[in-house]
DNA sequence: AAGTCGTGGCT
DNA sequence: TAGCCAAGACT
């Protein structure tokens, strides 16, 4: 096997011995688990995703099983993931692939991205872990990966280059499977070894050709990061909101929502976001409910 | 194209 | 403790 690059083979080699034990990795996933995975991990811990990803696998191991269910029942099961509009895309992505290709997870990167809540990440990913195709697949952990590596810095651009894709082009082995099996190795370095906050460098088999570190670690001089403050926004409102339709058996009295918060204009104004939104139903007797 | 969109664990 | 951060997408 050809490497392109003095980074393939360690990162190759560290993944075979490393890798976790994901159900999504495991011989038998299929398409469509794997895409409910990726869909599901978008800027969302593992550890939260595995239950859930269980018990939505076992209830709709296909996407027609899932298509023939109201959206609510999506959003419902999605529990308390987070961004639960990409419930309400999962199951219109489930109707289309049952609509549109037979019920079957396409496996082309243009098909993939015409699917609802599915970008570019989502849809190398899917054709990669799923279809043994060769695809740049840069997500958060890769670009922080390759921004120390070859770049000397300790995090990427705020906002993805297309110097950043071209870089990622250029060290995809030319072996589709290799290529795919590569995708998911820097990825997993990112997420267990070359971490955001704390990497752990001694555990790291590119340590020695590791630019960042042969800069002598640098600290991050570009502009402020991030920061989404959460309390008392309009986010945390609207996961108020929905919380207590997810937890209701059926239709809720105005009343059960308005006591989840007390901001009567912001309230007001999340629960009309979560209807044009599609998450919740506003029924002709007055009370809510999950769309249908 | 910068803002918006949940939630909870970790340091 | 209070940010920071987690396999992004959409507008």
């Amino acid at each position: 096997m050809k490497s392109n690059s003095a980074y393939t083979e360690p990162i190759l080699d560290w993944y075979e011995k490393n890798a976790r034990d994901l159900p999504w990795r495991a011989p038998d996933a299929t398409p469509w688990g794997i895409l409910v995975s990726e869909i599901m991990l978008q800027q969302t811990p593992v550890s939260r995703v595995l239950p859930v990803w269980r018990a939505w696998m076992n209830r709709w191991p296909t996407p027609a099983a899932l298509a023939a269910e109201p959206s609510g029942e999506a959003v419902r099961a999605w529990g308390r993931l987070g961004y639960p509009r990409r419930a309400l895309r999962l199951h219109e992505t489930a109707r289309a692939i049952t609509e549109r290709h037979r019920g079957e997870v396409p496996s082309s990167h243009a098909d993939l991205l015409a699917l609802p809540g599915i970008g570019a990440y989502t849809a190398a990913a899917v054709a990669s872990f799923a279809f043994g195709q060769r695809h740049a697949v840069l997500d958060t952990n890769v670009r922080r990966v390759l921004a120390r590596l070859i770049s000397g810095e300790e995090y990427p651009p705020r906002s993805q280059t297309k110097a950043e894709v071209k870089r990622a082009e250029s060290l995809l082995p030319l072996d589709p499977p290799t290529a795919a099996r590569w995708a998911v190795a820097v990825m997993e370095l990112g997420a267990l070894v070359c971490t955001a906050r704390t990497p752990r460098c001694v555990d790291c088999p590119v340590f020695a050709t590791c630019a960042w570190q042969l800069a002598g670690r640098p600290a991050y001089d570009g502009p402020p990061r991030r920061g989404q403050t959460y309390a008392g926004t309009d986010r945390q409102c609207r996961g108020r909101l929905l919380a207590v339709l997810r937890d209701a058996d059926g239709p809720v009295e105005k009343a059960a929502l308005d006591v989840v918060w007390s901001d009567a204009l912001q309230r007001e104004r999340a629960l009309d976001a979560l209807i044009a939104d599609g998450l919740v139903d506003p029924l002709e007797d007055g009370r809510y409910a999950l769309p249908t």
